[in-house]
DNA sequence: CCTGGATATTCAACGCTGATGAATAAAAAC
DNA sequence: GTTTTTATTCATCAGCGTTGAATATCCAGG
């Protein structure tokens, strides 16, 4: 009568190895893009099991996605320390300023943030005066506040897409992925790069997309 | 013999009566939130009669919203052309998008647009849908989707920090500045460049700082 | 007027999704 | 040694978007 139902013998780390499939799997194809079918055959598990071990798939994603972040610090702390990592430092400040585990961050704003004037204008203010007034500050030279504000456009969209007006692929990442993903888009906003090749040839070859 | 089949007497405007119902119906719910069925059922129609007049749902979003014609595929026509000047080509669809002369634009929605929630999740679905997985899709290879999050990213923040929640020294910025200032972060983002020096040691170094 | 294609509509089904209750086997508690 | 708790599979559900076929009306050519 026995089939390859009921426990199995051992402690098989079942439920680990399901959220760490799960976690590759929504990485690489976003949240609609995973079926739980895909993840239980990929953990070689059934799939009920799934809605067993984390109820639902809402509360698979949680938990694989679970973000491990634990830092709090300023925006203007990332500033000192080896330039060579200035963006990395940067993107952390902003992912620890929201995700503080304490409720201490923006997060307990977040539902209704973007409904209320008054909260985006302060947030206006922050990103133009605290961000990238300090940026352009640190970072000096001839074109400092144009790559400043380069860099907080970069910043801002990481605030916009994450935590505004959540995007799901951006929002499936954590503290780590996005900084790895996006320090060095951020790197090359402060270094204020301009077209590694063929520059000058760059107005004519795009007007007629434009 | 005779059901309630076949073409009705008349000319009905069925056509533009699904679209106006999937209209309200999409910015009530959402995308996911709104079934073809549910769509059918309020215009009182069946369901396949949607396939036939709109391809897929994602075709009748697409005409419900008016996203269709030279609003999303601006974004698409941006894919083609030299990859070198990818970058460029899509910093300038999202300005003229927003900045289309005749008042054609996204722009016409600004002022209230931030405080919306359904206009809000409308532009969330599509840019996850649209500009990012189509982005990803023209990009392949391994790491194209988290790449093109990144793009989008960068992206979203030139949307945010210009048009949204604008912030006076990008405002300030004409579309050539933006396109020279946001071409070489987005250039990165897209290719997915790694830390560029002593990428080794970063680990050890942000954990004091982050 | 008649006829034949083009058009618009419903019907019926498909394969897929996420979810759920029941059966079962091992482990843990008593 | 028995009972309870835990982990797993199986079977099935309703709902989803999509598709092929049937059917009724419109419209153009004779």
């Amino acid at each position: 009568m026995n089939k390859n139902r009921g426990r199995p013998r051992g402690r098989p780390a079942t439920k680990a190895r399901i959220a760490e499939k799960a976690r590759a799997l929504f990485l690489a194809h976003g949240y609609q893009g995973t079926t739980l079918r895909a993840v239980a055959a990929a953990a070689d598990v059934d799939v009920a099991l799934i809605g067993y071990h984390f109820g639902s798939k809402q509360g698979l994603f949680g938990e694989a996605m679970n973000i491990d972040c634990g830092r709090s610090t300023a925006i203007v702390r990332a500033l000192d320390g080896d330039p060579a990592y200035l963006a990395e430092r940067l993107v952390d400040a902003v992912t620890a300023l929201w995700e503080e585990p304490d409720g201490a961050g923006f997060a307990a704003l977040e539902p209704v943030a973007m409904r209320d004037e008054d909260v985006m204008r302060v947030f206006r203010e922050f990103l133009e005066r605290e961000v990238l007034g300090r940026i352009a500050d640190h970072l000096g030279g001839r074109h400092a506040r144009e790559r400043a504000t380069a860099a907080v456009a970069v910043l801002g969209g990481l605030i916009f897409t994450r935590y505004l007006n959540p995007l799901g692929p951006v929002v499936a990442l954590d503290a780590a992925d996005v900084r790895r993903i996006l320090a060095p888009a951020l790197r090359a906003a402060l270094h204020g790069r301009t077209v590694p090749v063929r520059a000058h040839r760059l107005p004519a070859r795009l007007s007629r997309t434009a």
